[in-house]
DNA sequence: GATTATACGTGAAAAGATTCACAAAAACTA
DNA sequence: TAGTTTTTGTGAATCTTTTCACGTATAATC
């Protein structure tokens, strides 16, 4: 299977417009609209939509439940999915407290950190010992983790999770991970996303002086 | 100019990579070692610096100080890049505790929040009333701003900030913010980077799954 | 100094993503 | 019911990014 990541990243969004759609009592809704909500354009959508198989009805567009239950179908999305944070610092810790995921499937059952400090083995969810890590991830089963450590502690958090029976990563740390090809990573560098805000504010300006003269 | 925006990133990740190796004492380096470090291709690393000029030396690869130089020369990162962000909340005060900025050139200068229970008008960075966001950036000239509000007060803040000058916003807000062209957003959505984990995960499950049988 | 081995630099090819262009289905109109 | 309008669905074309393939410069070796 072709794997169209930027697709399936679309699909979800166009998901959670879906969702907000719904709540104020949309019924029905074109290719246009859902573009327009997602600042992208109708053919992206509709194209988007016909790599997965996803349908609607010629020129009465889309009936908004069912387009949400095809979505809910392909991105599998009536099933828990259950992910551990490893490193309960500032990005660690801002996650956990993020209300949003909760409804859309995503349930952070615990933290992990090798500093004493943070432990708070009875909140919900908890702050673990690392070495209860792989325990944990292997006892309940979790395919799904987040680093968010320094970089020098990314690797050996990451094998660890590996051994454990994870299956996808999101890493916050800045290095390149080593890990089997099965294993799907998602890297999110968050100063490199705000450098190249900045560079591009310069470039532009640079680029608008240029013309300019 | 071309923007060749994953260039950029790329740039951006090489020189972050030569400031960790000349910490470590490396003088010289090859194409390989950098996509080694990097997880990518020696074709791409030669690729992206060919597109920007940077050359090294046939044979003996690249003295680290003079790439160093010439990409600090490309991402002008001589000068300080000054940064406010908007919603002093999970992610914000994430932002505003993070060190790895400030030696890469970012810094953060101000908060702002419109809930009076978090102003802190005199720690550094201050957190200030949102009524204070446009006379603050119009003064101090800033150009760089982070949305990190709920997604229904978005669009709000980022009307202001371009009123007041901003030219490049990174959003974490998950809604497609409206803009004029010359305004630069990158938008960086948490939970849909998660949920793609997630997704993938279960896509190369059934994948196996089915190549089993 | 001539030869050889190695790593760069870059056009050309391939792969991946987006946009175009239009046929066809469905709904509305009269 | 026939004709018209609107919007979908999708191959083909275009644009972007990555990978390939190889000529060339240069350091090392003899
Ligand atoms: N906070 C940001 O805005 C930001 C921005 C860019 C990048 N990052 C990256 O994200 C990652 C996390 O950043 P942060 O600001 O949350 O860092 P942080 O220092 O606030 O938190 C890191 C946590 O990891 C724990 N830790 C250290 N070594 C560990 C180990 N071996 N096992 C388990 N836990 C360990 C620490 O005790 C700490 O609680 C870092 O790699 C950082 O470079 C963060
Ligand atoms: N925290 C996460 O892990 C996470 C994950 C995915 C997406 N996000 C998105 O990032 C954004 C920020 O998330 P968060 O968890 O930091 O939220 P939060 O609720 O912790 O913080 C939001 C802050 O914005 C302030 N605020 C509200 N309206 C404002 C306005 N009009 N002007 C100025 N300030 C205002 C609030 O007072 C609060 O301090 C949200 O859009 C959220 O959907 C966050």
């Amino acid at each position: 299977m072709k794997l169209a990541k930027l697709s399936v990243m679309r699909l979800f969004q166009y998901k959670e417009f879906l969702i907000r759609a719904k709540s104020i009592g949309i019924k029905n809704l074109f290719s246009d609209d859902l573009a327009e909500a997602m600042g992208t354009t109708s053919t992206q959508v509709r194209k988007d939509f016909s790599l997965f198989g996803l349908s609607g009805n010629k020129r009465a567009g889309y009936k908004l439940d069912d387009l949400l239950a095809q979505l809910n179908e392909l991105l599998g999305k009536n099933e828990k999915q259950r992910v551990v944070i490893v490193g309960a610092g500032n990005i660690g810790r801002a996650l956990m407290k993020y209300e949003g995921f909760y409804k859309d499937g995503l349930e952070i059952v615990a933290l992990f950190d090798s500093d004493p400090n943070v432990y708070n083995e009875t909140a919900t969810p908890p702050v673990l010992p690392l070495e209860h890590l792989y325990e944990f991830v292997n006892r309940n089963k979790i395919e799904v983790g987040v680093i968010a450590v320094p970089y020098h502690a990314a690797q050996q958090v990451l094998d660890i999770m590996i051994l454990a029976g994870i299956k996808g990563v999101m890493n916050f740390a800045p290095i390149a991970l080593r890990a089997p090809k099965d294993l799907y990573i998602n890297d999110v560098n968050l100063k490199l996303e705000l450098e190249s805000v900045a560079y591009f504010v310069n470039a532009l300006k640079r680029d608008r002086t240029k013309n300019d003269v």
